[in-house]
DNA sequence: TTGTAAGCGTTATCAA
DNA sequence: TTGATAACGCTTACAA
């Protein structure tokens, strides 16, 4: 195994072949049609043998097509993200993309300040979007760590920008996010199913995207089912678990057969509520949540929960982008506003009445 | 804001203020000892006023120091991953130091078939590795999802090294890890200081180096407090919650007053069995978990557990790696092999009797 | 079918 | 203090 210290380049192939630097390049670059068989199969045992492997450095630089496409995440620490950079990695792979990730930690830096505060991740996007520009990318894939509207979301070079699970302002891209209109209705038809029509709702943040679509799609499930929408049954606090605590301490006594929890977080907290009164979960009220993060089967009773399509969302954000590259033609049809609908994961807290 | 169509390079700014693109080059370098204060001042304005950024491709292409080093990430699925990354992203920015990202998707390629075979992990390091090296990076942190041998990773190009979380075959390489062997001997003394003696435990896979070395602190610290070592009061399984509840059971009627699970998973599986059987944890028995991870705030009672220091390997990988970086000479007293502890987190599983 | 040579956008050396 | 100019390792016309 003779290899030289530090890299060899294309040059020191050539030289090991006696051939010219461009035949190389021809040849590693599928254009072996312009190459006899004879010096291609020298060329490429030669490669493997001496260890080479191009500079993508030097390639990207020079290359009209790069074949890399970038994922700029506002925070890989947030749960959502890895699972749909997993499947945008997934769907490149398939197609032979290349992939770079590029973390704002938006969490890391400012923790939730930036949620509130604008100007955080202006000032960010200011920075690691030049930063990806530069890398010669094909196209860009911004990944949010929930929903909300970006805005300065803006490429001076014109590249293809998609997004995931976050929307840009005026969608300008094409978008691929939850369904929660969906998701909601989901919920209240199976709990339906299942025998409950008066039922409590724990939601997320009054004002927040999600909270309100899924209500919606509550509202649309009540309206089929001749269920009356009573207000005074639906509590908004917080994500987390002391909202859910807070939430159905307050729905205690409402007579409430089943309570929607849409976060498997606010769902631990009801659990707290409902043990700390002698109720228990399963049996004697039914519990639904959403996310179906690890927490819910960790619950006792494992809880039913809708499983976020996560990397589902990355691997057809992939598949959008990809498309918008090797066919621009298309950009119009593909102006997507993709809504993937969640799933239902059926476990132990939900019982037939 | 006039700006070019396209990318505005070295070249523009320089025919901008009527300079060579090395006076600009050496300006934006922090060279400017060697430009005059009014030139200096001039290029710096046009530079923000035109947008330029310089080309990373080409800079990292030429330039001997790239500021850039590399975190080959087993698969940033596993939950431990984002938060070392997150330590190391943070170190480097203090540092000045730029972050590429390379995920190989084990888990995502094969789930857990991986850790039985290794031939997928050679197969995947010998396209991942030379694909980071073609990058010029300037130094490499190496992100296991778990402790564990790794062998094969040797860079060619003699590109310095260093493992967090996972350890290379001979310690070629400065090391950041758990310190199991604490984290078993801390949780048992805590346990004892709440007046326990008669403790179960509930273990990871018997051969996994974090189960050994928690065993190992766990006979340490009873050794400490003279209480005799009983192997039938600790039993292995899996890291998952069926581990726990199985285990649980297992360990019912053998009079014990606590139980050390060693992860949040197995704990939530303990938990399942009590209540099955009318123990209530946090009351009846205590119970400790490990990880601290989300569902250990979610189960009720919240389970007291030992918090993973992921965040500060990561921190402390990345200042080895640049203390390698620029003072080469010291490698050999940077041959660490640290093991963090975790840190206790009380919450409402442990009770004293 | 193969080779020559001109870039890609930088940094670094050396002369002016 | 500034500016030519030669790399860096590759791709891609175009010529041979």
């Amino acid at each position: 195994m003779e290899q030289k210290a530090g890299n060899v380049t294309i040059r020191d192939v050539a030289k090991a072949c006696g051939v010219s630097i461009s035949t190389v390049s021809n040849v590693l670059n599928g254009k072996s049609n312009k190459v006899s068989d004879e010096i291609a199969d020298k060329i490429r045992a030669e490669v493997t043998r001496m260890g080479y492997r191009p500079s993508s450095l030097a390639r990207n630089l020079r290359a009209t097509s790069t074949k890399t496409i970038g994922v700029l995440a506002e925070d890989l620490i947030e749960f959502s993200t890895p699972p749909i950079v997993e499947g945008i990695m997934k769907s490149c792979e398939e197609k032979g993309y290349n992939v770079v990730i590029e973390n704002m930690r938006l969490f890391g830096r400012w923790q939730r300040e930036w949620l509130a505060d604008e100007t955080l991740i202006n000032k960010t996007l200011k920075e690691a979007l030049p930063k990806m520009e530069a890398l010669n990318l094909e196209g860009l894939i911004y990944v949010g760590s929930h929903e909300h509207l970006v805005h300065n979301l803006f490429s001076g070079r014109g590249l293809p920008i998609v997004m995931a699970y976050a929307v840009a302002v005026d969608k300008q891209y094409p978008t691929f996010r939850l369904d929660d209109i969906t998701g909601g209705y989901d919920v209240i038809k199976y709990l339906v199913s299942k025998g409950h029509r008066k039922i409590g709702v724990l939601a997320g943040e009054y004002d927040n995207t999600h909270t309100i679509n899924r209500v919606l799609g509550i509202q649309k499930a009540m309206l089929e089912e001749k269920i009356l929408f009573d207000p005074e049954l639906v509590i908004y606090g917080s994500w987390f678990k002391n909202g859910g605590y807070a939430g159905m301490k307050a729905l205690l006594g409402k007579d409430i057969t089943a309570v929607f929890c849409m976060s498997d977080l606010i769902a631990s907290g009801a659990y707290a509520a409902l043990y700390e009164n002698g109720i228990v979960p399963g049996r004697d009220i039914s519990v639904i949540g959403y996310d179906n993060q690890e927490i819910s089967s960790g619950l006792t009773p494992e809880l039913t929960t809708m499983a976020l399509p996560l990397p589902e969302i990355g691997f057809q954000a992939a598949k959008a982008i990809i498309n918008l590259i090797e066919k621009p033609g298309s950009a119009s049809t593909d102006m997507a506003d993709a809504r993937i609908p969640s799933v239902l994961i059926e476990r132990n807290s939900v019982r037939s009445i």
